[in-house]
DNA sequence: CACTAATTCACCCTATTTCGCTATTGTTTC
DNA sequence: GAAACAATAGCGAAATAGGGTGAATTAGTG
């Protein structure tokens, strides 16, 4: 039997919710709130094993309900669902400690099914949401797939390296085994590369663009 | 109709899922192979819009594939599917440009709706990848808040933000509005701090961790 | 009040960096 | 075989950075 508790402000929404849970089979609906004002002592009153959050409440949101959630309740699994597709919310839900994330044009079995999707060790997430997901993981994790490495040659990519290790001159000399002056030439040919001016310019772009 | 192409190296699975996107209606199967050696040309040869990649393979694994994919076509999508669930694996997929990725113990049913929703936008997941890719995606980006700071003191953190911008001592000084000997000074403080000797060296442990 | 930390500034000296120009030797490309 | 590029190297200058030492001011704390 998965207990259930709702966190939705509209009441026919709420109320659709609560008798789903509770004429569907191996569900119970263990409360529903039309706020987050009390919902620490509310979940202490009647625990339960995952809870459906609506992101748009009035007073505490979606999100920072999930957060005070996983702050009191770690192991109480947050269902996000909202009616808007926004990459801020994603975001927001996943790092508050979300387990999912559901749109509202989801069907009934489509609630059913995603809750016991979670409460199985999955995340269940609206197709598209996934795919967006997906995207916001590459772009926040891997900026440099999209951006092309200034063409750096290969003797110039490890001139940047050993600049971003914190290297002089003098030391990446000796590491590569060429003379000093080469050096010189190669921080100067990067530098016009990278459009910078200085060593810890360079440097900055080699790591936030991660060319390095 | 949508047009798959199968890359796995299990003579026997490649055969069995060509025979389900053969039999099944509204898929065909443009192309089944073994190996990734000739991926480019065979995918110019016979265009798809889905690619079913297998992970584990002689030559080319299907990280690598993904991304030469994902290069020379970019409007193909990738189904990565494998046995092992491994976060590193779920990690390079994703950031090699993979539109989904699912685990082998699918049946027959699952991997068509896989497809489905991937070529409908969606980004089709095991549950249990799925959880992953939260987990990963909160972890990575939200980096341990407990990072201590050098016990850097407020001055110090601007002027190791101005450094990090790449900005000159004199420069640096102007935008603060002190002596240059100021910054020289907080700078060396700062380099002790941080037990670094250069400002480039600087620069990467601040950014690296995440100090600024 | 005495003590400490943070911030400020100065002077001196040396090392390093930055940038100008030039040039040779291979390799690859057309 | 000319053109383009990568990698190498040199010279010289002006600017910047790095490190030593010392010290005044301010703010907060027991």
């Amino acid at each position: 039997m998965i207990q259930v508790a709702i966190f939705e402000d509209n009441k026919h929404l709420r109320e659709t919710f609560k008798l789903l849970l509770e004429t569907a089979e191996g569900y119970t609906c263990t409360g529903a709130y039309p706020d987050c004002r009390d919902l620490v002592p509310q979940l202490e009153a009647s625990p339960c094993d995952i809870v459906l959050m609506d992101i748009e409440m009035p007073g505490i949101n979606g999100i920072k309900a999930t957060r005070l959630i996983k702050e009191n309740f770690p192991e109480v699994l947050v269902l996000i669902q909202t009616v808007f597709f926004e990459d801020a919310y994603i975001f927001d839900a996943i790092c508050a400690g979300a387990s999912g994330y559901i749109l509202k044009s989801t069907t009934p079995a489509g609630y059913l099914e995603a809750i016991a999707n979670a409460n199985a060790g999955g995340s269940p997430m609206t197709p598209g949401i996934a795919r967006r997901v997906f995207e916001l993981f590459k772009n926040k994790l891997q900026p440099q797939l999209t951006n092309d490495t200034y063409n750096l040659t290969n003797q110039e990519k490890k001139v940047l390296q050993q600049l971003v290790d914190g290297k002089s001159y003098k030391l990446i000399a000796a590491e590569l085994f060429v003379a000093i002056d080469t050096i010189k030439t190669h921080i100067r040919n990067i530098y016009a590369k990278l459009h910078v001016h200085s060593g810890t310019e360079a440097v900055t772009k080699a790591i936030r663009d991660k060319i390095i």
